[in-house]
DNA sequence: ATTGATCACACCTTGC
DNA sequence: GCAAGGTGTGATCAAT
């Protein structure tokens, strides 16, 4: 059987600790957003409606994020025209 | 069509802004354990054992031993599955 | 550009058609596996469990092994996790 | 420790039995496809070109079955119009 | 029922 | 040509 020497198993300890300490993390963020979704509830919010919001907004970030990465790619590939007039209007027509 | 009042508009704005934090703060926990999970890989670890344990260690002790205990009857009712086809193969490469 | 005679025109539509016929059947397996568990399900079986049974016959039993000795020897490694947070949570629901 | 009456032993088995016998056809279909493609190879063709064929192909047989379920739909909708003239016109237009 | 994460498997690619 | 590591896809699982 394969057995650890104590580098590694000072290693493995960060590790599991590590992992344990950042999970504690995302249940305590994800316990928050009840939270605050069970608090706006008692205020009269309508939950499902807020989930929507934030869901919508996230999706347009994505959506955004998306089309910013299109757009560098296309400066990149114009790079070398940049600083030309003609590469100018170029860049113009691509990110219009 | 309803309308939100000045002072449930800037509720309204809280609630959503501190959901957005805390979902950042949620997505940041998640990719430091893929980080932290990569990183062991790297040094020659078995991630798959790695998330075993942790898993392991997080389980409620009770609900693992009721489903292991559903296995085990499952098990035992299919009377150590040696009259199986691949309960055969199994016992011969077993007993290779 | 590359043309195919007419003979190597009859192998290719061959080939293709026996791909086809056989991806069929593997989706079909897919499918009745599918069906077995919900029809299971359906009589009260715990669903996670019958896959844990066959997960386990399939396994090849040395694969199994290896696993459960590197998951061991992590374990051992860690000197029975006594000394970790959710270690000391662990062991005081264990307690309770 | 639960127990399982005779009945459900039965049934157990079947259920077993049946998914590893379902599961055994579709290694059977795959390995008969890795054949079919070992083979294709052999005769001198490109198997990355093979396997793209039938990617498109089934590419487009989801897009014909989707675009057909559409149609379907505006049939459907259609429905008591269909055997009137001016509804047989109408199901020409959604359907060109 | 929907979503995100994990897992398994086949595939592709790189280095030898 | 093969073995190994990375990539992508489909299924499962967990949480919502």
């Amino acid at each position: 059987m394969s057995e650890l020497g104590g580098n590694s198993r000072e290693q493995l300890k960060s590790i599991i600790e590590r992992v344990e300490r950042l999970e504690e993390e995302k249940k305590a963020a994800q316990d928050g957003i009840s939270d605050v979704y069970a608090e706006a509830k008692g205020n009269g919010f309508d939950v499902k409606a807020l989930r929507a919001i934030v869901k919508r907004r996230k999706q347009d970030a994505e959506k955004l994020k998306e089309h910013e990465e299109i757009v560098e790619s296309y400066m990149h590939a114009l790079g070398m025209l940049a600083d030309l007039p003609l590469g100018q209007a170029a860049i113009q027509r691509a990110t219009a």
